[in-house]
DNA sequence: AATTTGCCCAACCGCAGACTC
DNA sequence: GGAGTCTGCGGTTGGGCAAAT
């Protein structure tokens, strides 16, 4: 196995490790209010924290970020979540990029820890239950075609697809104003128009 | 009361693209 | 153009805690 390049590890003798002390956290923020989250590696440095880059624009990101909200996910959220989901598969930041004050490894977090558990249960009970006419096996059949070309090109970055061309024109935050959850929500109440659109391309 | 089990979530790891010199 | 470094992402791990035994 290949060497990681340098930077993708805390190669630092004796850095800190594991949970963050709420004097490390302060003297990041203080840091990070003067210079800015960038160049990580000088503001772990100038913080005097004896942790690497990486492990601090991890903290700033999924905790000391300011507007970041704590606590249970709405069951609105969770409905935006499961249909980002459906629509982008494992692309988490681009999902959190769409639910404010949420951070991409909560929602990886949330999805692992119940709604994966949800989504199999419901997939179970749904085999249960399901007797279809050969019409309707033909639309789900042609609707997973389409969401698997469309993950296909979700599982690499950078891969020149309608999956990508999805995920990062039409969810990129950055090239967008901030979205309300009822807005995302009744976006994505377009699926079905979404896939007969996609299919007819 | 002590131990085991299962869950949650913060943090770490490795990879790959972007950036800098 | 190429090597080295930085940044961002998704996958995984492990510590802490509560519930179950």
């Amino acid at each position: 196995m290949p060497m990681a390049p340098l930077s993708s590890r805390c190669t630092k003798k004796e850095a800190n490790r594991g949970a963050w002390t709420a004097e490390e956290d302060q003297k990041l923020a203080q840091v990070i209010e003067i210079h800015g989250p960038k160049r990580w590696k000088s503001v772990a440095a100038k913080a005097g924290l004896n942790r690497c880059g990486k492990s601090c624009r991890l903290r700033w990101m999924n905790y000391l970020r300011p507007n970041i909200k704590r606590g249970n996910i709405s069951d609105q959220e969770e409905d935006l979540i499961l249909r980002l989901h459906k629509l982008l598969g494992n692309r988490w930041s681009l999902i959190a990029g769409r639910l404010p004050g949420r951070t991409d490894n909560e929602i990886k977090n949330y999805w692992n820890s119940h709604l994966s558990k949800k989504i199999k249960l419901k997939e179970k009970q749904n085999r249960g239950f399901m007797v279809q006419s050969e019409h309707e096996k033909t639309n789900v059949k042609e609707m997973d075609h389409i969401v698997d070309r469309r993950e296909e090109g979700t599982s690499t970055r950078n891969v020149d697809s309608q999956g990508s061309f999805i995920g990062d024109d039409l969810f990129n935050s950055s090239s967008e104003g901030p979205l309300t959850l009822e807005w995302m929500s009744k976006f994505l109440e377009m699926d079905e128009s979404w896939f007969e659109l996609l299919h007819d391309m």
